[in-house]
DNA sequence: TTAAATTCTAGAATCATTCTAGATAATTGA
DNA sequence: TCAATTATCTAGAATGATTCTAGAATTTAA
């Protein structure tokens, strides 16, 4: 998880999610992927973008994400009714959820046991499994 | 869990909630509390109460979706950042979610295990933890 | 019954997100 | 290299859930 990509590399996973690596989409796959695992709202991302010195409109930002998603490069997590969180970590793993800040953090995957599942609705199948653990 | 109250036991119950029991508040909590466990939005539960022939506004929903939750009759889960649910059943308990249909159900407490909880960070303490196996 | 306190309400305001439609940029194939 | 095609970007409007506002109505306690 502690992937430090560079840019060719980047460019590469952009291309193999057939994503053109505009100068916009470009921009915000660095700053989600160049480091370690992220987890940021599209506010954020949209600051941190704007601070690297690019112009890139916050409906940009909107689109990238939800592209990346599609793509399995991000994973949202919900937390929190009002706003969306997105993960560059898209291995299967549990979160923190700071109340007080908003901010979320991993749990090591060893870290927490989930015993078997519980018998599904009929005709159902799972799609993914939420933990979220929430301290103060 | 399959708790049928009555009129006056929901009474007493916002009574001790340091709650009036006004009409509309008395027409939401039957609504809620006087049958088996439900998971409701502000929208659903709006719907509800003006079906039953009530007249009661969208903010007074809400309004009492929040005392409800803060006296500890009504617990809000987050499974979709955009709209809360707000559930009867305030015991420790997990949840499947439809995505297709956008419905919550209970799973009962004993068929998921969870392993112990890993080392919370420093001077954090747990304030719930949510489950939920997403499905389709 | 009355005053004080709470609650209710319609409508405006807010906030995150999505949509729109025209402008710009990236890619493809000759 | 150079259009032509296609994807992408953008500002600003629109949306949808939720919260706020401030005045009216209801409830409670004495």
């Amino acid at each position: 998880m502690n992937t430090i990509r560079t840019r060719t590399q980047i460019i590469e996973r952009l291309k193999a999610a057939k994503l053109r690596p505009t100068r916009q989409r470009l921009a915000l796959a660095r700053l989600l992927f160049e480091r370690g695992d992220r987890h940021v709202t599209a506010e954020q991302l949209h600051a941190d973008v704007i601070a690297a010195g690019i112009k890139v409109s916050l409906a940009t930002v909107y689109n990238n994400l939800h592209q990346f998603t599609g793509a399995g490069l991000l994973r949202e997590v919900v937390v929190d009714s009002g706003r969306s969180y997105f993960d560059t970590n898209t291995a299967s793993h549990f979160h923190f959820f700071h109340e007080a800040t908003g901010r979320l953090e991993d749990i090591p995957i060893d870290d927490l046991v989930l015993g078997a599942l519980p018998q599904l609705p009929e005709n159902t199948s799972v799609k993914r499994v939420d933990v979220i653990i929430r301290i103060r």
